[in-house]
RNA sequence: GCACGGGUAGCUCAGUUGGUUAGAGCAGCGGUUUGUGGAACCGAAGGUCGACAGUUCGAAUCUGUCCCCGUGUACCA
């Protein structure tokens, strides 16, 4: 006979895929409730998409392959490709082209989702995320972008962040064309590996990015990325575009002028500001956090950017409904929530239940009793849940953070009293039933 | 994808040049206390040493392949 192989199922998760606990949960619900209140004072309708969409309807993959390409999470379902969306962006185009005729233009929505990406996960980034995006559809007015800008300041500083925090970094895809027309630059190619290149800067510094302009960078594992192969006074050429603080872009300096008529101040012109993506055709937003962030390890990490967007007047008319500019923005919430937790003055209590301990398990009406008295006043409470003796259950109370102990056993309840059992300080008192809610509220 | 570092108890890790029955701390369980948590002490339990193959009298330890995790780098619509 053959020994039987036991099979443990795995309790490990999914690369890139995380349990996500309360502590973590209530800021996130905090700052989701602080951004709806910004959203609607602005004026945005809420929208919610599902989670998959048609894969040839969100991305330029082409279903030709056996699969579609990596980065999305996808499967065939009958004949067709589904994809989970990888953005909140994209499904908004989709809706939009859907429903062209039937909504308001300009159409002002908002949305909160989880949005996943199958790439390789690294330190704060996940393959599942949730997104919060924000997009005018439908006007070139540059008031639009500019608002936007606007509104994710408010929505960080309701948050708790104070202007030292953060800025707002802008730029222009116009900016960047110009440079290449002056360069006289026109290999699609050779202008993505430029634009990539300027992207690292802020994670490579300048020296490092350089290399990437010209002949290739060998980083510090050995591994070799070819460059964008351009002459020595060309990088000048770039690298004085860079410094300078007057942006060379008519629709940067009008978002500039609408910033001063709201008193907005916390942004930057950063030609830097690239953003990687194909699909921006005007002014581009980046939002950077300026504290310290620090790993699970206790090492302070480079943060990067908690969201960004830009103007995108063709993601529309793809989907055949010509002319239809749109401009957008959003914040990556788990990575906005993880710098959060880091600032010390933020504290969000958790409401942790009173515990009525069981002595009889023949008296559960009584403890009942006292349970509804509790509960219809609306104090978080519980009879203890498991089985066991006194000790363990104080053991319980004491391990999830119960505020106070409930001791209502024989002798208690011949006088028609309870025993409150301060959790945090150890105090015990006895009162009369009838005065159990009064006596309670002081203790929690 | 490429490079480097890891995988030993629920968790964090130790394990000498290959050598009997693989260790510790914490957590959990039981007890000291059958009505009192956060402290202490005592006890028992807990392992296919990531998987498979090879070398060897003998492998957690050496070799190969694969899987998984981490970090850097690339890609990211």
């Amino acid at each position: 006979m053959e020994k039987e192989k036991k099979i443990k199922p795995s309790k490990e998760l999914p690369s890139g895929f995380e349990d996500r606990q309360e502590k973590e949960l209530l800021i996130r619900d905090f700052v989701i409730s602080n951004i709806k209140e910004v959203m609607i004072k602005y004026g945005f309708q809420y929208l919610e998409t599902p989670s998959f969409e048609y894969t040839e309807s969100i991305g330029k993959f082409l279903p030709d392959k056996d699969r579609p390409g990596e980065g999305v999470f996808s499967f065939k379902d009958e004949n067709k490709w589904l994809s989970l969306r990888y953005d909140l962006t994209a499904p908004l185009a989709r809706y939009v082209a859907k429903n062209f005729n039937e909504i308001p233009k300009p159409f002002k929505r908002y949305q909160l989702g989880t949005v996943w990406r199958n790439e390789k996960p690294g330190p704060g980034r996940y393959r599942e995320f949730l997104q919060f995006d924000a997009d005018y559809v439908g006007t070139k007015n540059l008031q639009a972008d500019a608002e936007l800008c606007i509104l994710i300041s408010e929505i960080l500083e309701k948050c708790g962040l104070g202007k030292a925090d953060y800025i707002v970094k802008i730029s222009s895809r116009k900016f960047t064309d110009k440079l290449f027309e002056q360069l006289k630059i026109k290999s699609k190619d050779q202008i993505s590996i430029i634009l990539r290149a300027l992207d690292k800067i802020d994670r490579l510094g300048w020296s490092e990015a350089q290399k990437l302009l010209g002949e290739g960078r060998k980083d510090k594992s050995g591994d070799y990325t070819k460059g964008a192969n351009l002459k020595n006074e060309q990088i000048k050429i770039i690298e004085n575009a860079l410094k300078s603080d007057v942006p060379d872009s008519e629709d940067v300096l009008e978002i500039i002028k609408i910033f001063e008529a709201y008193n907005f101040k916390n942004y930057k012109f950063d030609p830097s500001v690239i953003r990687g993506l194909e699909y921006y055709t005007g002014p581009i937003f980046e939002v950077n956090l300026n504290f310290d962030v620090k790993n699970l390890k206790g090492q302070t990490i480079q943060f990067g950017s908690i969201g960004g967007g830009g103007r995108y007047d063709n993601l529309v008319s793809n989907f055949g409904n010509l002319d239809c500019p749109a401009t957008g923005i959003s914040i990556g919430l788990d990575r906005l929530v993880f710098a959060l937790m880091q600032k010390k003055d933020f504290k969000i209590k958790s409401t942790r239940p009173v515990v009525i301990c069981v002595f009889d398990q023949n008296k559960t009406k009584q403890y009942i009793d006292i349970l509804n008295k509790l509960r219809s006043t609306n104090i978080s409470s519980e009879i203890y849940p498991g089985e066991g003796k006194l000790k363990k259950q104080m053991e319980y109370a004491n391990k999830i953070e119960s505020p106070c102990a409930i001791f209502y056993g024989e002798d208690e309840i011949k006088k028609a009293e309870v025993k409150l059992r301060n959790l945090k300080t150890g105090e015990e008192l006895s009162v009369k039933v009838e005065n159990l809610i009064d006596e309670i509220k002081k203790i929690i």
